[in-house]
DNA sequence: GCGTGTGAAGATCTTCACAGCA
DNA sequence: TGCTGTGAAGATCTTCACACGC
């Protein structure tokens, strides 16, 4: 029933700069004709707005898009290309004044909004990013928590008590979260995202090392230790390949 | 002193199939001509891989692109194209057979090296990848974990005591971790990283939410749980931005 | 002058579509 | 026949380089 937040409404104002922008898209279903934003600009707007909180917090005012770029470690043309996406912040000659660049970015990746969240899972992981999320970052407030043991179930963590996963229909109705993070086991993690879609909820996040299928109109990111690691091994054994051929067996 | 790991040489075969790949390198160090693998591929491989070992389990012997391309989640062009990079290892008419596939790509992703990982701060985060790790993937082996927290050193954490963090060069020295798992407060990250990648560790993977800067040679791999989160956001706002537009307020 | 915003070029990545082989 | 492996085409993403406007 409680679900840890209240919402207080606000006069919401995000300005969508119209642009041309016709994609191929195969199914059209009507959807609101806003400016295409390439994917991989969305993935950088982050970085970029952590950049400008800093340079905020260090009391800068303006920055070129060359400081900006360095501090985000991309190319200057590249972060003006994903600007210009969004319409034009800057003043040729000078550069970007960082509160207004900072204020729109964040409004397009929600800051100024709390966010509801879901945990679906409630072991290590989930604790780990149940703080995490509760602590660092206030865009996002962890409003409820589900795992399928009962010797977790009914416990508080990070100030929210677990309720059953067989009641995660239930908890999605009453917490109407936006984003659901999924830190179940590899074998739970399909059937619950499909249950946690079904409930409403269209972006999920998922710890669980499986490839996730979702239904059109749904976003899921998938963040994964072991592939992150596979990854880094594979530049690593390309480096230094021959002592990686080798095997290695623990001691304890 | 210890480090959990204890080194038993065996004969490692990784066939490398060569491949004529001149790519537009400025600065050519004299490294190893290794068939030039677009990063896109490389990290698909994990979820090929990943695919692959649920399918022998299966007791699956042989699988078609389609049908692998569908388990990962891709398009089965897409997949034919990543395997051609490293050879032929399917029959027309047939398909792959997946104990030979699942060992080709095993070996590119270090499985069959236990990779020695090395921890730099354990809070929630660390503790949650050092359990993790330390069950879940056979590759991949926390030998040793530090922090500056006094209160944290000397304490064990699956397994593994945690040392001082200004030992940092000595547990490099003694343990010879080939990857680095950073899970500081951002304000310590670039420190460590550069102490670490000096100290001759040269893969990193990044729990901070910073932006680390590393020299040529070396990879990072950065996970930002609040990046993804505004990233999904982004997506989510675009769905349904009226809502969203809202200021909410914490009850508690 | 200086730095943004952007056409045009280039690089990379994905898909198409089919030749080639079991 | 059926599925792989791959040229060629297409889509997406990045960089170059410079016109434009403060």
């Amino acid at each position: 029933m409680q679900c840890n937040l209240a919402w207080v409404r606000h006069a919401g104002n995000v300005a969508w700069v119209r642009r041309a922008a016709a994609s191929s898209q195969t199914r059209s279903v009507m959807s609101t004709p806003r400016p295409q934003i390439p994917e991989a600009t969305i993935a950088r707007l982050p970085s970029y707005l952590r950049a400008l909180v800093d340079l905020d917090g260090n009391g800068v005012t303006t920055v070129s898009s060359t400081e900006l770029a360095e501090a985000a470690g991309v190319q200057s043309a590249l972060l003006r290309r994903d600007l210009s996406h969004f319409g034009s912040y800057g003043t040729r000659g000078v550069g970007y004044e960082v509160p207004v660049l900072m204020r729109e970015i964040g409004e397009h990746v929600g800051t100024g909004t709390v966010w509801p969240v879901l945990v679906v899972g409630v072991g290590n992981m989930g604790r780990a990013l149940a703080h995490h999320g509760a602590s660092l970052d206030v865009s996002f407030q962890v409003v409820a928590m589900v795992d399928s043991n009962p010797a977790i179930v009914g416990t508080t963590v990070a100030g929210i008590q677990v309720r059953d996963q067989s009641d995660l229909e239930a908890v999605v109705a009453e917490c109407r979260p936006r984003i659901a993070i999924i830190t179940t086991p590899p074998e739970a993690a399909q059937q619950v995202c499909d249950r946690v879609v079904a409930a409403g909820v269209s972006s999920i996040l998922n710890f669980a090392p499986v490839t996730l299928t979702i239904p059109e109109g749904a976003t899921v990111r998938t963040v994964d230790l072991s592939q992150e690691l596979q990854i880094l091994a594979f530049h690593e054994a390309r480096r230094e390949p021959a002592t990686d051929a080798d095997t290695k067996e623990l001691v304890r």
